[in-house]
DNA sequence: TAATGGTAGGGGAGGAAAAAGTCTACATAT
DNA sequence: TAGTGATATGTAGACTTATTCCTCCCCTAC
């Protein structure tokens, strides 16, 4: 790279941050910014009056600091330690050359036994802190116009400052989509970049490209397709057009840990150099993190369109088709994966079905992201947080709590410790499982309510946070005497705002106050896209506002302190009791539940205006009493409550809107609400309730569930309200026990390697007929249709319909007899006790046999395999498809 | 060359441990 | 009255079969 060179115009440039990162010239950093200007220009701003720092505790230090090559200057200066209420102190900045270095010299300086503040700090965030300069927000960028060919950018600066400015509005980002295809050399494996060619890729643009919406690449002529002569010249396009489109935003469903490192590899076989970003020499980074990729590419952001989906959505399966299917009401192609490599190869209309096929792919992702709005919360949360998009979008709370603090602590004189070593986290966390206290869930009185006032703490920890003046700079350390010391329960006590402030509820008033006058500004606005980006921002001041207390307590956070996140929670505590004794005592009136920071008063009159008022009456009492800034409102009316346990309760909710009394059935907890049982049971058990809490009929409830198990039983129920899902949080031979998830997995891993689902996904499963352990009889659904595999309507009846009805109308006082007891037709304990019996030895008549079945394993074969056995070892049973028989084949 | 906010709580499945039946051999009483 | 066999009853130990308790796991509430 060569150095930019002024020229003499100096120009005045506003733009959104995309991206920042430095780059080494003549061994100084030059902090580049990328950014957009409002009217869609590229931006790259270049930076050279910044070195990186760090501080040391002790004056003695500079003796071996001298013999440092990297070490530029030692400046005295005064700072304030961040843990405890103490005074400023002398701390020596040290200011180096190259960050890359820093580490090194870190280690040396605490090696000789000196303590060392603020040294691991990514660079760009050193720089970005230091000026204000946030991810996604606006910057003012002023300079002279350079040029240099090491970056693709409309607008090159050498910044001579470059100042935040205030601006609300986003810049339209460009996005590109993409999905790769590969097909496998050898006939019936999984494609492997290690071996196997990338042959298709489409790609496809939000805005236009050269007159079209998408771009087919392959390494075969087609309709539609643009050819390329092998896979090394498909790379090299695929790289050329991403650069020509020049996108702000890469995306694609699971382009992270599949399309990205494959085509990484790819590139790498095939000796193509991967520069598709906005830095023409920087190749882009793919770093393997256990199992899974981190990837990034300079001044664009990478969303993948699965990881965004699975956080913000709670969907019970994750594939591109389940999750087009619910959040677009579209599906993919139809093209299995097995068979790519039969349609690549196949005639000009079977390769044009796959180059549609993967267009589709691309497309769908980009509709997902566009439509379904994925940026727009995390964009938000940069702008609040102060990281960059790419970070919010990969990175956790930490990260953004972590670069927020900094920045404030660092402007109020405050320097940061180092982050906590393995063995520091250690300590923290085996102390902390022992002693880190959470809220408090009232015993909730099991019966169905009428007219239920819920009161709840307006944000709870914020508000103790700002009302004790908690924050590890106004902790009093040992015993010092303060004046007007504040002590929430627990032992730690902090000094008045009076002495000093917190730097922590100062950021908590900001955000709440800002929050509000954002949410009172969206009422008025007409404008859909400014509506948007406030909505989101009011969301991500909210997420901020609430993230702090579990930062407290968070083991791996740089600041924390157990005894703080104890007086959080212990005063959260506190508060809900002494709510619920006052409102019980003084009022009269019972508390039926509670969890945290609410509580659930039955309420005397019936008439919803008057209930809201004495509970609006109550709170305005109890806020009196309560310490600082905590504030308990009013919140709904439940008409009636059906609590069955912490945590689990059903209601029939009002609410007090603008248009009068709203109301809907709410259920925490339930079978309604988890995605770990079969969607049948979740149907049936949203009507029983609506039923219940509406009508208080509970004749017809018991009639419909009896309706449902006749239906169950006689095969009527179809499959797919019977699948069950669960994730597979981690590897199949790290599991103790025996799950049905995880030995499904294990079987279609036998069956065809490669193909099964992995760590993280959702396995779809339903329970066959057999005799072995129910997670033996786990079975893909796919695989029972294609075979004709009894379902087990039994399991279905006892352990999935059953236990959560009977749990509901147990509080009805309806017992499982009434339930299952003789009606006019057979009674449900007939049907059951009938169902039962086909467990022992059955005869399968000629007329039904349709092929053999493992004893062990349940797998099916339609003809005996060679070996009389199944694969597993196990003995073969003569099978219908109503199940198995009892009849050993030899 | 890894990054990861918190605790409280319910409930299913499996498996171990404890408890309750069942069987058997033997002793004793009638 | 003592000895004998049939029968009933009691009892300890071996073995089997439900129950109960605990752990792991998943997912949710706040």
């Amino acid at each position: 790279m060569t150095l930019p060179s002024y020229k003499d115009s100096m120009v005045s440039v506003d733009c959104q941050v995309l991206d920042v990162d430095y780059v080494l010239l003549q061994e100084k950093p030059v902090v580049r910014i990328f950014g957009k200007t409002r009217d869609s220009q590229t931006v790259c701003a270049f930076y050279d009056q910044f070195s990186p720092f760090f501080y040391v505790d002790r004056e003695d230090a500079i003796e071996m600091l001298k013999e440092e090559p990297q070490v530029q200057s030692v400046q005295k200066i005064k700072r304030k330690l961040v843990m405890g209420y103490q005074q400023e102190r002398a701390v020596w900045k040290v200011t180096l050359q190259n960050p890359a270095k820093t580490p090194e010299v870190r280690q040396r300086v605490l090696d000789a036994g000196f303590k060392v503040y603020e040294a691991d700090i990514l660079f760009k965030y050193r720089y970005m802190s230091d000026h204000g300069v946030k991810g996604m927000d606006w910057v003012r960028i002023e300079g002279g116009t350079t040029n240099t060919n090491t970056v693709r950018s409309k607008i090159m600066l050498s910044a001579k400052s470059v100042e935040p400015i205030v601006c609300y509005d986003d810049v339209p980002l460009r996005v590109l989509s993409f999905d790769i295809e590969c097909v496998a050399t050898k006939e019936g494996t999984v494609p492997e970049a290690k071996y196997d060619p990338v042959v298709m890729i489409s790609l496809v643009f939000s805005e236009p490209f050269q007159g079209s919406d998408s771009l087919v690449l392959a390494t075969r002529p087609g309709a539609g397709v643009h050819p390329c002569a092998d896979e090394k010249e498909l790379l090299e396009e695929f790289n050329r057009f991403i650069n020509e489109y020049d996108p702000d935003i890469i995306t694609g469903f699971n382009i992270n840990n599949f399309d990205l490192p494959y085509v990484f590899e790819r590139m790498a076989k095939c000796g193509v150099r991967a520069v598709f970003g906005r830095c023409t020499t920087k190749q882009a980074l793919s770093k393997k993190i256990g199992i899974t990729y981190r990837n990034s590419v300079t001044g664009r952001v990478i969303a993948d369109v699965f990881q965004l989906v699975k956080k913000d959505f709670m969907l019970k399966r994750y594939s591109l088709n389940a999750v087009s299917e619910d959040l677009l009401g579209e599906q993919k192609e139809d093209v299995k994966h097995s068979e790519i490599g039969k349609y690549y190869r196949g005639d000009a209309a079977q390769f044009e079905k796959l180059a549609s096929y993967c267009r589709k792919d691309s497309l769908l992702a980009l509709d997902l992201l566009l439509k379904k709005k994925l940026l727009d919360k995390y964009i938000a949360l940069s702008k609040v947080s102060g990281i960059l998009l790419q970070d919010s979008l990969s990175g956790g709370e930490t990260t953004r709590i972590e670069n927020f603090l900094l920045r404030e602590f660092n402007r109020k004189g405050f320097i940061f410790p180092l982050k906590p070593q393995d063995k520091t986290i250690g300590n923290r966390e085996s102390r902390q499982r022992k002693e880190l206290g959470g809220g408090f869930v009232i015993e909730p009185v099991r019966e169905l309510h009428s007219n239920v006032a819920v009161l709840d703490f307006k944000s709870m920890y914020p508000s103790i946070i700002l009302s004790y003046n908690i924050c590890p700079t106004t902790l009093i350390i040992g015993d010092e005497k303060i004046e007007g010391a504040l002590k929430p329960p627990g032992t730690a006590n902090f000094v008045p705002p009076e002495v000093r402030k917190g730097i922590i509820p100062g950021i908590l008033k900001t955000l709440l106050d800002d929050r509000g006058k954002v949410k009172k500004k969206l009422r008025k606005i007409q404008d859909d896209n400014l509506y948007r980006v406030l909505y989101a921002k009011q969301w991500a001041l909210k997420i901020m506002a609430n993230a702090f207390y579990g930062y407290l307590g968070y083991a791996r956070a740089v600041i924390y302190n157990l005894d703080i996140a104890n007086a959080i929670t212990a005063s959260g505590r506190e508060s809900i009791k002494f709510t619920a004794k006052t409102v019980q005592e003084k009022y009269g009136l019972p508390v039926v539940y509670g969890d945290t920071d609410s509580v659930f008063v039955k309420m005397k009159d019936e008439d919803f205006d008057k209930i809201e008022q004495k509970a609006t009456e109550i709170c305005t009492d109890i806020n009196t009493q309560l310490p600082g800034v905590m504030e308990l409102e009013f919140e709904k009316i439940f008409k009636r409550f059906l609590p069955l346990a912490k945590k689990r309760y059903a209601a029939w909710k009002f609410e007090h809107t603008e248009d009068g009394w709203k109301e809907s059935i709410e259920t925490k907890g339930i079978e309604t609400v988890r995605r770990d049982w079969c969607p049948l049971v979740g149907e049936v058990v949203a009507e029983v309730l609506e039923i219940l809490l509406k009508e208080q009929d509970i004749k017809k409830a018991v009639t419909y569930v009896k309706g449902i198990v006749i239906d169950l039983n006689e095969g009527r129920i179809p499959i797919n309200k019977l699948i069950v899902t669960k994730t597979m949080t981690k590897a199949g031979k790290s599991y103790k026990g025996i799950q049905p998830h995880v030995e499904l997995v294990k079987k279609m891993e036998a069956r065809s390697p490669g193909e099964a689902p992995g760590v993280g996904d959702r396995i779809p499963y339903v329970i066959v007929r057999g005799s072995q352990l129910v997670s033996h009889r786990a079975e893909d659904p796919v695989y029972i249709q294609e075979h004709g595999l009894p379902v087990d309507a039994t399991y279905y009846i006892e352990n999935q319909m059953l236990p959560p009805l009977e749990r509901i109308f147990d509080v009805l006082g309806v017992d499982r007899m009434e339930l299952l007891g003789n009606g006019r037709q057979m009674g449900l304990l007939d049907i059951l006790k009938k169902n039962k019996k086909p467990q022992g030895p059955r005869e399968i008549p000629a007329a039904e046999f349709n092929g053999f079945m493992c004893k062990k394993c349940s797998a099916f074969f339609e003809q005996v395999p060679l070996s009389g056995a199944c694969t597993c070892g196990g003995a073969l049973l003569f099978s219908s498809p109503k199940g198995p028989g009892e009849v050993l084949v030899r």
